[in-house]
DNA sequence: CCCCCCATATGATTGTAATCATCTGGGGGG
DNA sequence: CCCCCCAGATGATTACAATCATATGGGGGG
């Protein structure tokens, strides 16, 4: 159980109830975790599978407001609602962690210190988003995945441990896989990057 | 002061502290606010201008990390941080008010309310984050106009109404201001809005 | 053990957003 | 008061990512 690396901080609210009160849950291909304007019971995490947030509107056309992908959380506004703003559901057979809203809520009222916690975590998450949206402010498709490859490079000579295959990053900067593949052919060609298995190592230069 | 309408949620933090405590400061063009490894003082919002966050790597290069616009709160996760984690230089003559960090933590430990508060603004920025990243996954200029111009709707015919200019909403959505105004001329030719002064009504259809 | 599926990889073609260029009208500043 | 700048708008051309097509190697399941 360890391919959820990147994605570990922002499940770590769950930490904030005892493990025996989050439930887990099933959901086939296709199958609804709550709809829209039902009342909130609980936050959830998607542990595998793929869930798709969809806001309804006055004029009965939808929108989709999030893809929840393996690790994410997702809902944790609700908390602080009484209904759900969209309705979830599985794209592709699923499994959730569903934190009841009563426990979550009691537990940051129990100990104030938790709601520090939760705080820092969403902060950081606000954090993240921010740099995945400059990331596709940027047109060329070697240099937003050069910066994607630098935000996550780290120790000297910078290098970036790959977690998720390569159509998942494509998925996660906003690219075809096609075009990642050829990005980073075209990144090894000019010496920006050198690939070893499982991870890259970035070199000097290029924008 | 009404130009802040469309932020008001991300700096509603800032009532965290007493208004005494926050200070105003002008930034001239290129300047530096805060750089990074600098022990963190305090948290801003911006209250005009444009702010640019670049992170330095390892190797000497950099990475727009996020560019923060009127009304925008940054660096709220550096609350939770000794040193700030990259740079923040004005990109054009800017005004932002800083909270003090200590002033901040000293409020969110004083009163538990002010960090469930805390907690409640950052779950929704997270989520207003997660929809506009979710609409840069929509190819079409005109489908992607079409879906930020839902989500903002409101009211039965649903209406947007516009709190800023055509080439701001272009940079929001990830697009050029020729494009947006080419996509909005498609949209109402189809039949799919109406444009009124300040505000864009919806019609059904047009996914 | 073999087969099939999937991740990786790359070529050819197409569609569309970016770019460059130009025009207009209105509002604010000198 | 006049001028200039800027938002809004649209045409022509280009660049490049998407798409469709195809190939290969490896790993897991039947």
């Amino acid at each position: 159980m360890h391919e959820l690396k990147t994605r570990q901080r922002s499940d770590a609210w769950m930490d904030i109830v005892t493990a025996d009160r989050v439930r887990q849950r099933e959901l086939a291909d296709d199958e609804v975790l709550f709809r829209q304007d039902d009342p909130v019971t609980a936050l959830y995490r998607l542990e595998t599978g793929r869930i798709r947030l969809v806001r309804h509107l006055e004029d009965g056309t939808t929108v989709i407001v999030h893809t929840a992908r393996s690790g994410e959380t997702f809902a944790e506004a609700s908390a602080f609602a009484d209904a759900y703003h969209c309705d979830a559901v599985a794209e592709v057979a699923s499994r959730v962690a569903a934190v009841p809203k009563s426990e979550f809520l009691a537990a940051l009222v129990r100990d104030p210190e938790t709601s520090l916690r939760l705080a820092r975590l969403l902060a950081g998450q606000v954090r993240d988003l921010r740099s995945r949206l400059e990331i596709r402010n940027i047109r060329s498709a070697p240099e937003r995945l050069m910066a994607w490859l630098r935000l996550r490079a780290a120790g000297c000579p910078p290098t970036a441990v790959l977690e998720q295959i390569w159509s998942d990053v494509a998925a996660e900067v906003g690219l075809t896989r096609e075009i990642v593949y050829r990005a980073l052919a075209a990144l090894e060609q000019d010496g920006s990057i050198v690939r070893v298995t499982g991870a890259v190592i970035l070199r000097k230069g290029a924008a």
